[in-house]
DNA sequence: CGGATACGTTCGCTGTCAGCGAACACTTTA
DNA sequence: TAAAGTGTTCGCTGACAGCGAACGTATCCG
């Protein structure tokens, strides 16, 4: 939503904070959209306008709302990352330990959702395919985290951590005690810091250079199966992880 | 990928041609969009950098690909246009016929597959969640068109009308006369007009201005149920795509 | 081991156009 | 009916989109 500037194409900063504020909003009209960003309303519309005619925005009556584009785009990214045999991974593991798996991808410093498995009568979880995976607050987000280069992870949990919950660890230096850890066990683990009585485990996915694509998470609500040192589970994910590794590096 | 001018941003639209130039090659460089589109590396340069900045695309080594951004905006629209409700009216009718069964929504002259359903043991369709729909050449895509206003029917099938394989109707004429039909009997067939024996039946979904939000769509491989007059199954469709007349027009 | 040819990246110049603000038509609220 | 909202159009102007040339590198081939 912000326009981060440096020495680029300005107009397309601007179309993509209009952009934005539409999804934001999920659905907004020009007056609304320049009033937030603090524009002309004769200059927002020509960008809605072409917005449009290029099939990114649709116009229903008053309101512009995300285009089918987004979705046809946005599944051919999908498509890219996570081949059949990605989603097998994920699948078994969903049916070994019994519970909803993710698969988180990060990218750009923001990791979201690509692919879920939750197995029938379990309950929903708070996040789902698509959505952005908060990185400190979340078991797949710290393992994550835990394997990034220093300043890319300095530059992350140096900005503001919002607290989801009053678990939620918002202070840089003790969070970064955990990512230590994190990082010598290969496993993240999460008690409701992100949603209430919510428990998940999660490993990283490492490149062959160090580095961190994404990571595998269990998890679980309530504080059943996973709290008990459940060294069976660790295992499963861990080795999930090391199979992505695989499947995801060509 | 080709930018049809009015007045808006020029910028934006050079914009969007690159984003989709980088989608339709699956990934590319600077220097070879420049060259597809005929224009300056330097300009393109700045373009790619700000996609990047804002996660529309992602440098990976020396080529350019579509980012996670498309994945988080392209969920959202999916799920503003198919809650719980609108799934389950496919699941159900999967389950019924035993077929495979898609969600057709139609947008800005664009029809796009939202939502799929595949029975176990059914062999892969041609066209999957994300993948665009001829609108011509498929039992979905046709149920669409016999619905659409006179001027904006024509301008579609007025356009040249790609052959994919050699029962695929190209004339507009003998095109028009099918649609008339199908508008009378509310139903759509196809039978290997896209992809070699592939049989499909459509019906439309209207809104209440009778216009055509989409379609559903029962999908077979080989001449098999489908072919024989199988009222049913017709009937099945009908009333399945009612019930998402009522789901999606709130 | 060069020479040639690709690549991405940087930079300055310039004509174009992004973006503002005012005006308009229209619908909704008071 | 008046007032305040909405989307839309239009002309002006300073900023910038986009070109082309130059540069640093990596790859390839003689």
């Amino acid at each position: 939503m912000d326009s981060t500037n440096g020495s680029g194409i300005k107009a397309l900063d601007t179309s993509l904070d209009v952009l934005e504020t539409v999804a934001a909003l999920d659905g907004a009209g020009v007056s609304e959209i320049a009033r937030r960003l603090d524009r002309s309303k004769g200059g927002v519309y020509k960008h809605v306008q072409t917005l449009t005619e290029r099939g990114y925005l649709l116009k229903d009556g008053t309101t512009y709302r995300l285009g089918l584009r987004y979705w046809t785009h946005g599944t051919a990214v999908r498509d890219r990352l996570t081949p059949e045999r990605v989603r097998s991974v994920v699948d078994d593991l969903a049916a070994s330990v019994g519970h909803t798996v993710m698969l988180v991808i990060y990218e750009g410093a923001t990791a979201a959702v690509l692919y879920c498995k939750r197995p029938a009568e379990t309950a929903a979880q708070p996040l789902v395919e698509g959505d952005t995976v908060p990185l400190h607050a979340t078991a797949a987000g710290k393992a994550i985290l835990a394997y990034l280069p220093d300043d890319e992870r300095e530059s992350i949990i140096g900005a503001e951590l919002a607290a989801y919950t009053d678990t939620t660890r918002t202070d840089p230096d003790v969070l970064d005690d955990a990512l230590a850890e994190i990082h010598d066990r290969r496993l993240a683990r999460e008690h409701g810091e992100y949603a209430e009585h919510v428990e998940a485990i999660a490993a990283p996915i490492i490149d062959a250079g160090g580095y961190p694509r994404g990571s595998i998470a269990v998890t679980s609500e309530g504080e059943a199966l996973l709290d008990d040192d459940s060294d069976a589970d660790e295992s499963l994910v861990v080795s999930a992880s090391k199979s992505l590794e695989n499947a995801l590096t060509d």
